[in-house]
DNA sequence: CCGAAACCTGTCCGATCGGTCAGACCCTGA
DNA sequence: TCAGGGTCTGACCGATCGGACAGGTTTCGG
């Protein structure tokens, strides 16, 4: 009797709920949507978790317990060794549970499909060419994508700081991130 | 066109959706949602608007046009100065459009709020502390929101790239944003 | 003063959501 | 053989969603 020998229905269900989740957000998803992906019924469903949020939980389980653990390993260093053991500890991170991480993301690419963005996804396109200036590099695609998302959640996470000065200092740090010249 | 005088009802409308939207999403906020804001029925609003994703749409439409402007702009220069003016004009066009970006962002918060991601917040909190080095300068701040917001990002357009490679190019960008000693 | 357009309401609708429940179908150990 | 726990289903529930519709009220030009 090998518990793990097969995958379980509820193996089954986490790996699909995993799956759409990170493709159309969580409240994009359906309990339907993954029973229909799963082949079972609904009810299965929740005979298997304690509800949506639940599964959610569960699934995240593992990336938030690491989490913590990058988190009492960044505590025990002083202030010098702290922030390249957090720039690589978050990369590793995130790296590591791309997929739970897509999952927070999730629900954005189904609003960028709505009539209200047409032809958003062609300009980020262009701009992220902009950025690199039209080179194909991994460096210089990672290095614009950083500035392409971080930007943004600089600015929303700082809604009270003047905004000429969050102008200079993230084109700095987005300049000297992407390797600009003159930076 | 109406004249501004006083602020008429459909532009009552687009400053409560303008604000309900960026705080709890597009899909966390219902028509019931807004037409409780404005102090009006919900089928006033559907009587100024053709449906929700109308709303959205025109209260995007400023945004999405200033990229639109920020794109043919960029198109004109060469490979060289092209990269110094899409920092720029980027930076320059979600601070101008600080609002309207939160939109897109506007569903995470609340997700954040679920059971699955106890404590992930206060986690977050520390993690920014830990790459600024524990400052508290405005440019060692943005700078840490740049790297924290921008690696899910590069992580999540480049599913197929290699991780270690990644890993390599995005901890050497972070770090470089950071202006991490010895990077 | 009147009629039409603009504005707004209450009410209703079909769809879909997360979740509940009684019962049926196994498989297994006594 | 039968009892019982684990598994799963179909039917159903209340709530909420975006939206449709008929009709009432206000405003305004002729």
């Amino acid at each position: 009797m090998s518990r793990s020998a097969r995958p379980s229905t509820r193996e089954e269900i986490l790996a699909a709920a995993s799956r759409l989740f990170a493709a159309a957000g969580f409240k994009g998803t359906s309990l339907q949507d993954i029973a229909g992906a799963v082949g079972c019924s609904k009810a299965a469903l929740l005979y298997h978790f304690d509800g949506k949020d639940a599964i959610l939980a569960e699934l995240l389980a593992p990336a938030v317990e690491a989490f913590r653990a990058l988190d009492a390993r960044l505590a025990a260093l002083d202030d010098e060794a702290v922030r390249p053991a957090a720039v690589e500890g978050y990369v590793d991170l995130v790296l590591r549970f791309r997929r739970e991480v897509t999952v927070l993301y999730g629900d954005i690419p189904e609003l960028l499909q709505r009539p209200a963005f047409a032809g958003v996804h062609e300009l980020t396109e262009r701009l992220r060419e902009a950025l690199t200036g039209r080179s194909r590099t991994p460096q210089a695609c990672a290095a614009a994508l950083l500035v392409l998302g971080g930007v943004p959640v600089a600015c929303m996470e700082q809604p009270d700081v003047d905004a000429g000065e969050l102008r200079e200092v993230l084109v700095r740090s987005a300049a000297r991130a992407l390797d600009v010249p003159g930076s």
